[in-house]
DNA sequence: GCCAACGTTGGC
DNA sequence: GCCAACGTTGGC
């Protein structure tokens, strides 16, 4: 099993949004960049462990876990003109981008947020806090995961 | 709103 | 293949 992390602007899709989904799942599109999509393409596997990532905003944070419910397939609403998500260089026959399937796993009571990550040295390697780390979609090893899941453990704990 | 850090595009 | 121009992400 592997650990990752996504992001996403709660404006545009929050992990509220996700609990309200049917079975809390939801597909996972727009993803329009090579490395990120590489990634889900090849590496994201059902039962995989994600950390839910809301950037953006005064208090960017992890706000909860999810799975992934479904393996990679083509992201159809890249053929869709429109879509928002709409590219003319994808086609059925030889789709261009991915998308993989959600599903809400827990959300917080307490978001860990990205000034206590910085704070924690067991989080010093985190892709996530390396500078002019942008992708949406990125690996996080089963330890840091494993610190998060206990930071918002503490942070419930303390509220 | 600013801007650093990328990524992409397209002329040459 | 280089690189300037432009676009995007996302913290601050």
């Amino acid at each position: 099993m592997k650990y990752w992390l996504m992001k996403t602007e709660p404006g545009t899709y929050s992990i509220e949004d996700l609990a309200k989904e049917k079975r809390k799942t939801t597909c996972w599109e727009g993803v329009r960049n090579y490395q990120a999509r590489n990634m889900m393409r090849d590496d994201f596997k059902k039962g995989d462990r994600v950390l839910f990532y809301h950037s953006g905003g005064k208090d960017p944070a992890v706000v909860g876990t999810a799975k992934i419910a479904k393996g990679a397939y083509p992201d159809h609403f890249a053929w869709d003109s429109g879509s928002k998500y709409y590219d003319p260089k994808s086609s059925p026959e030889n789709p261009r981008w991915f998308m993989v399937d959600v599903q809400l796993d827990k959300a917080f009571e307490q978001p860990v947020t990205l000034s206590q990550m910085r704070n924690e040295p067991q989080l010093e390697q985190m892709e996530l806090l390396r500078k002019g780390s942008r992708l949406s979609v990125q690996p996080v090893t089963e330890s840091e995961f494993e610190v998060v899941l206990k930071m918002a453990e503490a942070a419930k704990n303390k509220a």
